[in-house]
DNA sequence: CACCTAAGTTCAGTTTCTGGACGCAGCATC
DNA sequence: GATGCTGCGTCCAGAAACTGAACTTAGGTG
């Protein structure tokens, strides 16, 4: 199978992959979530290839997770936002994070912490159930062909 | 900055990536979560190349996200089994899915249906802080440097 | 003995990624 | 009015990753 067949799978995580799960774009996204917007700063914070940078911005916003905005004119330039499709990623990100900082943060403790302005806490994230509200494991899950299996 | 410098990086989602940013490792991890242990049964469900399955799954083990363990003797075949630090990653896992239904499932509806063992629903994950329960969401949370920040 | 399975490994050819240089538009400075 | 700077890209040759197909190993089957 070739990557770009991916999309095309009735499956939504390979649908997903084909959008982010690139090497950098998971990446991207994370400065994103940190208030990146420009280009430049995108490919300073990671020192990655330019080329790079470009096509991953692209595909980000051919496939709507960020828009392009114009933020100044003479000379025109154009700042990269999360649309609500990108912000709808933060769950990911933050999944992500939480298995990070419960795995590889080490004796020193998590790089980052996040906090709920809601409560005011420092918090990790829980994956609840959108039905009883309480925390969900992998081994209480049941899983079965959808309406829009193959 | 080189693929391999990510882990070396004060940032979760870095080091994460390091391990399970790969387009074809989550592939992967999806099929560990559907229940799949067999070098060939990845093989084929993927339909890549054996060299591939064979390095991330190497990866995989070596990070202990997943162990190898003989399911027979003459000649000794081994299997791959989700450890609990693999078992983790469901949140991210999850989070993936959910996206990816709610973004490109179209309108066949989702292709894989979750039902929550416990309440007999039908679910979807929401993310929640840890500390008051709530949902939480990309606009509500902070973020500063943590004591194991650069 | 010939053929089969599971789990890899090896290899040559192709695709993708990479760093570094370059292009371009509009200022700003001298 | 030539030179330089900033922001945002594109282009190119070399490096790395991926690919399919064949091969290996260790035992099982008819």
């Amino acid at each position: 199978m070739k990557w770009e067949d991916l999309a095309d799978q009735p499956c939504s995580i390979a649908r997903s992959v084909a959008v982010i799960g690139d090497r950098w774009t998971l990446m991207i996204l994370r400065d994103a979530f940190l208030g990146v917007r420009r280009f430049e700063a995108f490919q300073s914070r990671l020192g990655i290839s330019r080329t790079i940078i470009a096509a991953r911005l692209k595909l980000l916003v051919d496939e709507g997770v960020l828009a392009k905005a114009p933020y100044q004119d003479r000379p025109v330039r154009h700042e990269y936002r999360l649309t609500r499709k990108g912000l709808d990623l933060y769950p990911v990100v933050m999944a992500i994070v939480s298995w990070g900082d419960r795995h590889y943060a080490g004796e020193a403790g998590a790089p980052l912490l996040h906090r709920h302005k809601a409560c005011g806490c420092d918090f990790h994230p829980v994956m609840t159930c959108s039905e009883c509200h309480a925390p969900v494991g992998a081994r209480e899950v049941e899983t079965r062909a959808g309406p829009g299996a193959a």
